[in-house]
DNA sequence: GCCGAACTTGCAGTCCGTGCAGATTTGCAC
DNA sequence: GTGCAAATCTGCACGGACTGCAAGTTCGGC
């Protein structure tokens, strides 16, 4: 179950379906989310339209799902890290690895401007959201030692995909200007102190 | 601009766009998702299918409209909260006004257990999630005094409504036992607290 | 009453998304 | 390495979603 041999059958559709996402994207920024058609992105990935279909059900589907492999890392990071560690502590450790110390990966930051350029993709976005927080959940519910559907893992994944959310929004807006990783922290900062109103603790 | 005079012509759009929605939802429950379309529910709004998609991009989008008018309630109660009142506490005391102190409305439930069942219309249910987000910053920003684009009513807006979101899905996945402004209270406390380790605290 | 603006509608056309059935490929045992 | 069962890919066909456009209809102000 966990050492599943990963077999030629199984790489090569994880592969078709990379390929897949990465043409939806790389099409999509490039002409325009609206000027993209299935037949494109399935020529693009060299697979037949109606096989796009059985690994999407939609290309706004597609386009999200480069981020969403990309963050599923983030569940396995946090799982390798010590097992004592404050969660909040393990979390930022986490999106600085992420982030790669200096700049965010440039396929992640391209997916994010789309979803800003084209608000048909917010929905899908969050939707890809969600699926991250749950992989989140489950760690978070392992860490504690308590059930996965308990409502504590379940609300601290959730706060803290909104805060990353919240925060990326924010950096996206002020021309990415900013520290992406230092931002999130003062997110989580937030959080962590109860979403005190500022004015209270200068 | 604050006083809008609502002419007989907004007034009609109004009512127009409130039947497609209740149409959309009602059809939707009775019949499953799948098995509705567009012009059933134009017809049993009585407009033209064309007319539709003048008011909605998407069947999807309908059935959770009708949850974004009955939630932006959420902001103009809160708006009308005494100033000094703390945050939270206004915001407890909303959603037990929402809540109608015993019985949620019927058609919030409907709609959160048609998306429950309906994976589909998750994507669309987190997207008007994140209008009524949008709403709660706002409120939050004048109440603070803070700038609506700052990370505090920002975040703050983002977490309560995913409190909100984990609670409901808890709830619902308890068969609806329990009190649901109890489970959102346990969840707002959580918040408050900084999301520490229930364990570190008894 | 009358006029401009806003709203509704039908029509035509493109693309989406799915069920189905037949090829093709893969994993596995022998 | 051969053969078989299962998984996957593909083309076809079809209904529904969604949009631009142009004509008709209704509303609000004068």
């Amino acid at each position: 179950m966990v050492l599943v041999t990963t077999g030629l059958r199984e790489r090569k559709k994880l592969r078709t379906r990379r390929r897949l996402g990465t043409a939806a994207l790389d099409l999509a920024v490039r002409h325009g989310l609206a000027d993209v058609t299935v037949e494109q992105i399935a020529e693009a990935a060299e697979v037949s339209p109606r096989t796009f279909f059985n690994y999407f059900s939609s290309k706004e589907e597609a386009v999200v799902a480069a981020g969403v492999e990309h963050a599923r890392e983030l569940a396995d990071r946090l799982a390798a890290r010590p097992a004592d560690e404050p969660v909040m502590a393990s979390l930022r450790a986490v999106m600085r690895e992420l982030l790669g110390e200096s700049a965010p990966p440039k396929e992640w930051v391209a997916q994010v401007r789309l979803v800003r350029a084209n608000p048909a993709l917010l929905p899908h976005q969050l939707a890809a959201h969600a699926q991250i927080e749950h992989s989140l959940r489950v760690v978070l519910a392992e860490r504690t030692g308590l059930a996965p559907d308990d409502l504590h893992p379940a609300l601290t994944a959730a706060a803290v995909m909104a805060a990353i959310r919240v925060a990326t929004d924010r950096w996206l807006g002020s021309d990415e200007h900013a520290d992406l990783g230092d931002v999130i922290d003062d997110a989580l900062d937030l959080l962590a102190g109860g979403l005190r109103h500022p004015s209270r603790a200068p």
